[in-house]
RNA sequence: GGGCGGGUAGCUCAGUUGGAUAGAGUGUCGGCCUCCGAAGCCGAAGGUCGCGGGUUCGACUCCCGCCUCGCCCA
């Protein structure tokens, strides 16, 4: 927020060089206004010297004094410039400008860091998408809390946000879903059964038996059509799946059956669309898809010569349903091994006339998970997985939303369950929240010990001057800018880390000062710089799902 | 063989989209509770940013080639 002020003030220096025919208009917003790494250069810096003198070629030092000696005219919080290195400008600002920031922060409360960026846009977070198949594993528990957490920040930023999960409960993965169930249950009343040769070999299955010999008791065995099988374990599981979810506090607006697409002929129009415009044609039996046009190496084959539609059709006939639905942002959170299907489903969308660029892809790589310091090995057909429910019980929610949001999407994750649960003392999650119980906890002694609370204006806030103070409230006055980055990034890492960044800036202060003092007026300008650190440390925390504890 | 992603401290990972002397956690070693919560703090040690070129005032960041790991596709 002060970075943007003084920003404003670079701008229209910047405006001024350029009517006077100094600077080349072009190169507006090229530059960058930044708190330096080091210590020493300043609040801000700015590169515009360099940006200008490499256009230029100037001499960047040069310029750097014009920019100057613009910007001392505009010095109204402003306390020096230096001019440093190739041509930085570094820039000082006046005492109490920083302390500045805790007026809105207080003020705003709940809502401070929120933003307007995403008003009137419309947009669908698509995630976990996993068939009713088996509960949830690990690697769906990340693309859960991702993409949850990019809902949430972009909820934060003004967005319209619309949570979907799409699936598929027909074909062949649930016909053996049915067999493997028949298989178990035939089992568990001692009768002959054949469990399928790719069968899923997971405990939940022989459940799912169970419940259903209590139900029928053995009035099925004689059942030729697996459709009862099928139809339970498919209940069951989704039951189970959206109970997990409901457990880490994820709601969908909707659950979207791709099977609808075909009772509907979304499938079928999207067929004769593509033939209407010359982008299909029949080789050997299959339907191929001219993929070729849209920059692939070769075409695709839509519908099979049995019939039988391929992945991307039904795919690229729900993207365009969404467009239809009338969405500004497509967001689709998918694990790496989808990596694949996006180009088809993109030039899909494309050739029928829709804006490809409006669709985001957030691929996620995998999880690997560890126990005991030993990777633990995964399947998802023999269910040798930990399944996200286990992980809950476990480590705990805030825990998994932590740890799952660590790493950036790109990057694999390794969750260190050791780490996560034995050491309880060391997880950086309890880290962070212990700064805003401390908090918590030291606004209860003050009242206790009936220090008197003024409002804000009565406040001298220019008492707090020590460095590690300053640098709390540059921390606060970076936080919305924060979010924001963090929202349209697509990358809730980002909060993470900025979150244990200040509460590693908050340890430090209270080792180092004691907030309540002999001296009444200086206890009461800290109590409202922490106040203020608590409301941001509450909305950071909640922006991204997780809670802030009062005490622990 | 092709596509995508990764390679940064012993380990796990950041690096604000090209900026100044590359950071954090953890681990190792050494300190700090008469004091608002020690789930904490302070200090030390630890680096050929996978390798080699190129672009320029300046590269972990951008371009090309190669090595390597993971996922996917034939």
């Amino acid at each position: 927020m002060i970075r943007q002020r003084l920003k404003q003030v670079i701008d229209s220096c910047f405006a001024q060089g350029v009517s006077t025919g100094q600077w080349p208009a072009e190169l507006a917003g090229k530059y960058t206004v930044e708190v330096p790494k080091q210590e020493g250069h300043g609040d801000f810096s700015t590169n515009l010297a360099l940006i200008v003198a490499g256009k230029q070629k100037g001499n960047p030092r040069q310029i750097a004094a014009q920019l100057v000696a613009l910007l001392e005219k505009e010095a109204e919080i402003i306390d020096h410039l230096e001019i440093a290195g190739p041509g930085f400008v570094n820039i000082f600002l006046k005492a109490g400008v920083w302390q500045q920031v805790l007026a809105p922060v207080l003020e705003q409360r709940g809502l401070f860091g929120l933003s307007t960026v995403g008003r009137g846009r419309k947009v669908m977070v698509e995630f976990v998408s996993a068939n009713p198949t088996g509960p949830l594993s690990v690697g769906h528990g990340r693309q859960a809390i991702l993409g949850d957490a990019i809902a949430r920040l972009l909820t934060a930023t003004g967005h319209d946000v619309f949570r979907e999960y799409y699936f598929n409960d027909a074909g062949r993965q649930m016909r053996v879903l049915g067999e493997s169930t028949r298989a178990r249950y035939l089992e568990l009343l001692g009768l002959p059964s054949q469990f399928p040769e790719d069968g899923y070999q997971g405990d939940y299955i022989q459940d799912i038996a169970r419940e259903m010999i209590a139900e029928y008791g053995d009035a099925l065995k004689d059942h030729v059509d697996v459709a009862p099988f099928t139809q339970k374990a498919k209940e069951s599981i989704f039951k189970d799946i959206s109970g997990t979810l409901a457990r880490m506090g994820i709601v969908f607006d909707n659950y979207y059956n791709e099977h609808t697409l075909y009772e509907n002929g979304h499938v079928d129009a999207v067929v004769a669309d593509l033939k209407a415009k010359g982008l299909v044609y029949e080789k050997e039996g299959a339907t191929w898809f001219k993929t070729t046009e849209f920059g692939q190496e070769q075409d695709r084959v839509i519908i099979k010569s049995t019939g039988e539609p391929t992945y991307r059709l039904p795919d690229i006939a729900y993207h365009r349903e969404k467009f239809r639905r009338n969405f500004d942002w497509l967001i689709n959170v998918f694990g790496s091994d989808h990596i694949a299907t996006v180009p088809d489903v993109l030039a899909g969308v494309r050739a029928l006339g829709y804006d490809d660029s409006k669709v985001t892809v957030v691929l996620h790589q995998f999880v690997t998970l560890l126990r005991d310091g030993k990777q633990v090995k995964m399947s998802t057909r023999k269910a040798t997985f930990i399944t996200v429910d286990e992980l809950l019980d476990e480590v705990g929610v805030d825990v998994a939303r932590f740890f799952f949001m660590m790493r950036k999407a790109d990057s694999q994750l390794e969750f260190d369950l050791d780490l996560a649960t034995k050491e309880s003392q060391e997880n950086p999650v309890y880290y962070v929240q212990y700064a805003h119980a401390r908090i918590c906890s030291i606004l209860r002694q003050a009242g206790e010990k009936g220090v008197a609370r003024l409002s804000l204006p009565d406040v001298d806030i220019s008492l707090l001057a020590e460095p590690e103070e300053l640098q709390l409230l540059q921390s606060m006055a970076a936080f919305p800018a924060m979010i924001e980055d963090a929202a349209l990034s697509l990358a809730p890492h980002r909060v993470i880390f900025f979150l244990m960044g200040l509460a590693g800036q908050f340890h430090s202060y209270y080792n180092k000062h004691k907030v309540i003092t002999d001296s009444i007026g200086l206890s009461q300008s800290r109590l409202c710089l922490i106040e203020a650190l608590q409301v941001v440390f509450q909305n950071g925390l909640e922006i991204v799902g997780l809670t802030a504890p009062v005490e622990m």
